[in-house]
DNA sequence: GGTCCCTGTTTGTCCTGGACGAATAGGCCT
DNA sequence: AGGCCTATTCGTCCAGGACAAACAGGGACC
């Protein structure tokens, strides 16, 4: 009864409703049904594709090989078992740190007990601190819910339901660290994630990580345009401009448009990039954080190099 | 170098970017240029669509009115003047119920002062009341901030730090609310939007109404396929499923979607619509709540057709 | 032996132009 | 005046072809 398909009533899907499901375009999706011969939709009596369900999971499987960096080329039209098998093996590469926790999340996430989820992440975060919890634990209880989650654990719902929870303790912990301390001095740091990149989470936690080093933090959210980056930064007189980048933002289109950035950008303003997203590459006036605790060092770090001005090396 | 426009860097855009930026997809923006003749974009050399940002605006402006209702056929193709012109007689007919407010918030938002704007907002909770401020003066903030940008008077990075110290504020309330008073109870309430819709904060006020009344309420965040809305209202075992629609919702799709969640939804639970969406219209099951002060009375009348049951006519 | 460039292949995205259905508006009838 | 019905408008889909950006593999150079 829990268990069966929810999609019964409606077990064929339109090209836009497949696009917005799967993440996947339109013309991707003709392109590998031209090309590979998956997915196979059926027809209305107007000729236009209607995907049944099975075929939309399977695509939902595809997407995330893809993503993990598997050539549609190699995968398209293979089995699902064969398909799971090789996302068993992109999950299972990721590191179980903090399996109690995790297990413990997963347990009531499959309960679907929303209070319980928050109780116990927040008990995290004041036995283990703000810090740990933004930069370590935090990531591995979502690399565990997305993994459960691949391996078909878990439903797209109880997903949602992790990433709001998390958000809500992560957000109050936040405002409780910025009202408690020192009060907030420079460097004044500017968070948003390109036009592309949906994902808040990790925005999120870059920003508890800059507070907790009492740093003038303002967000503008995600999906902001790299013009309206660049002249909120200019408004909020930032020093450091902070872009997330989740695996699902093109390495290539991540590095054009940070290029874009640091071109309209003053020279006075750093940008810090973190994320999942690999290819990035240090360069003068960019700063790659490949791991959330190393934002704490890197914020020393700047304020070393503001307060001992000139190398003149660098830039200034 | 840090006044003249931002764009000077990128001048032209990709049809994928304007599709990104405006929210037009691509097929519609060319058939507009077939149909219309506008816009007019340049060509690369291998006759790629690049379009110029003045023609950018443009279709900016154009989305606002088509979403406030003008057809496109009216409207594309006339002169920016006459397009402010309209958008100012579709932002101006918003009433300016909180005037002093929302002048201030503006100011502020000019300033780019988060901090500030999260103060003023905390003080407005703190001395209206987390009903009064999440019903009438947020919606009204909201609206205000939108007409001004809609009349050029902020950018789009300012309104989505409005966005963002809001969500801030009204969340951090709502966890205030959570932890004081009664012990939750029913109705068990299961907060979400369709795929197609994107807008948090409808939500949010809406789930802060909810909380005050005491009820036991989990939000699944936004763009939660409908099949998913369902499978998470029976794992939740919701009483209500409260959904938020923005005007960028076509009502058409909004009444479909409706009739799909209410046919594989068990006939215990209740759907209870609210937000800007016009065109929704109440059906048995289908409770359409045009004000979000409205909720309260609306859990009354729940609790009271609970205890008291089964009288088969229509209730209340 | 490792790194760089260069070339062939894969893959996503864009093009045109035609078609049709869903949504709207306006006329007609009651 | 109000509800139905038709005409129009507009968004979305289709096919099939094209090309460039991203990738992989091999050879030259350090």
């Amino acid at each position: 009864m829990t268990n069966d398909d929810s999609s019964d009533s409606a077990p064929l899907m339109s090209i836009a409703a497949v696009e917005r499901d799967c993440g996947l375009p339109k013309d991707t999706l003709r392109a590998w049904e031209r090309r590979y011969g998956f997915p196979v939709p059926l027809r209305d009596r107007h000729d236009e594709r209607l995907y049944p369900s099975d075929q939309v999971a399977t695509l939902r499987l595809l997407r995330r090989l893809v993503d993990a960096g598997h050539r549609p080329g190699k995968v398209v039209g293979r089995s699902d078992e064969d398909l799971s098998a090789l996302l068993r093996q992109v999950g299972g590469a990721a590191p179980e740190v903090v399996g109690s926790e995790a297990r413990q999340v997963l347990m009531l996430l499959r309960a679907y007990d929303a209070a319980g989820l928050r109780e116990i992440m927040n008990a995290i975060v004041l036995r283990a601190g703000l810090g740990a919890f933004a930069a370590s634990i935090g990531p591995g209880l979502a690399q565990a819910v997305g993994a459960a989650w691949s391996r078909g654990e878990l439903e797209i719902h109880q997903e949602h339901l992790f990433s709001e929870q998390f958000t809500t303790v992560l957000r109050s912990a936040i405002n409780a660290a910025q009202s408690a301390g020192p009060p907030r001095a420079r460097p004044r740091v500017l968070f948003s994630t390109f036009p592309q990149e949906p994902h808040a989470l990790g925005l999120l936690m870059a920003e508890a990580m800059f507070t907790l080093e009492d740093c003038l933090g303002v967000s503008l959210g995600v999906r902001t345009p790299i013009p309206e980056i660049a002249a909120a930064a200019r408004a909020h007189r930032a020093d450091i401009v902070a872009l997330s980048f989740s695996s699902i933002v093109p390495a290539p289109q991540a590095t054009t448009g940070l290029s874009e950035l640091r071109a309209i950008l003053s020279d006075a303003v750093e940008i810090w990039a973190g994320g999942a997203c690999p290819g990035l590459h240090p360069k003068p006036g960019l700063l790659v954080i490949r791991d959330l605790s190393a934002i704490a060092p890197a914020v020393a770090a700047w304020r070393a190099r503001v307060a001992a001005p000139a190398s003149p090396s660098g830039a200034a």
